[in-house]
DNA sequence: TACACTCCATACGAAAGCGTATGGAGCCTT
DNA sequence: AAGGCTCCATACGCTTTCGTATGGAGTGTA
């Protein structure tokens, strides 16, 4: 859900145009980011547009810093309190599975190639996470290479869901299958390492509990 | 590699425009494949786009089913020929791990958001994927619900690791690096049924042989 | 009341892209 | 050689969007 604007006043604010442009983006993609377009749809023209930004650029950079921030906060927020980490991860990959909105919005700003700012955000986005995630594998006791290949590989399996959701909705099941289909994959992701020693090659898997899944 | 052209002539044929529409999707997306621009590229003019097409949706129509063809041909050309599931699924892997193009074309075709005809079209892709994975799931000996849910697993791995590669190339590791990422991916997401009277609900994981893969 | 400041409406020019109309060069047929 | 066919160039109008210029309503302040 995004933020309610900051002012309070009548008039609008460049948050308020920001907001929409990430709305635009979530439902069209970049080029859904028109000035025209978005005013009519907030009841102005083009002449408050040009008053808060200088010109659709900043309103992109502006949109981009707003989504980092949600990206930042939400997740972290949501998960970043546990003390354990194979709940830690858990969470993640619920939460990673829960917002449509999100997903979609990730998918549509990596999709414009073309765009460096753009793309150093996604990718500032996709490195914090990663790193999350890696020291989440490191706290359950994985070596950093282990740790690095298991964050690396539960990431993308977080990615080609948000994927495989918007382009075969059917193909990820509903309900009930779905809890069995996301306790599958919590447990492959989270490997239960027996000792402090883990070996560095090989990360052994154990049969988790599952109480604390779905 | 796109395929020639079927024409040996001097002058272009439709094809040679849906060649080049295809290579302006996996570059800069949907909205670089325009008319102009592409005629420059190609060394003529609109008068010969307008020739072959009656407008720029058919041109996106042929080079979407350009793009189906060389998928299916591709994918299946590779990997179809192998008897033992357990090979093709890691050919898969492989192969989805292979082609950068391929890759950036999927995502700028499933990125197009707001075009029902390549929605169907990169519906249709991932569905026969969808399909031909969990048929070798089958061939390993894993019930209906389980070869759904680790085919699903499986190509949500793919589709993801072609995201990051695009949005965190430096995230994949590299060389021999990569090699031990793949390994423990392929080891996770192929699971070893002991019996033909494989369990429905849990399946069981094994230490797979390594010397097949990689 | 006069002035300044905020916020927005309107009008305009420029550029890019789509699609059409038309002509023309090369080649093939009769 | 005369016409027809293939393939493309050129010119034009239309729409959308960006960005600018300018004015104006409302509000606060001296």
């Amino acid at each position: 859900m995004p933020a309610a604007s900051a002012c309070d006043k009548q008039s609008l604010c460049a948050d308020d145009w920001a907001a929409a442009a990430l709305d635009a983006v979530a439902a069209g993609g970049l080029e859904a980011v028109a000035i025209e377009p978005l005013a009519r749809q907030l009841g102005v023209t083009k002449g408050s547009f040009y008053w808060h930004f200088t010109n659709r650029d900043a309103l992109i950079e502006a949109a981009l810093a707003r989504w980092e921030r949600e990206e930042t906060d939400d997740i972290m927020a949501r998960v970043g309190d546990t003390a354990d980490p194979y709940e830690r991860i858990v969470r993640v990959f619920k939460a990673a599975n829960a917002s449509y909105r999100s997903g979609r919005l990730y998918l549509a700003l990596a999709a414009a190639s073309d765009r460096p700012l753009i793309q150093q955000a996604v990718r500032r986005v996709s490195e914090r996470r990663l790193a999350y995630l890696l020291e989440c594998y490191r706290a359950l006791g994985l070596s950093e290479a282990d740790a690095r290949r298991w964050s690396t590989f539960a990431y993308a399996t977080f990615m080609g869901n948000l994927q495989i959701r918007r382009d075969v909705p059917e193909a990820i099941p509903e309900n009930e299958q779905f809890n069995d289909y996301l306790r599958l994959m919590i447990e492959t992701l989270i490997p239960r390492v027996r000792e402090e020693t883990a070996p560095s090659t090989s990360s052994q898997q154990q049969d988790p509990p599952l109480q604390t899944v779905v």
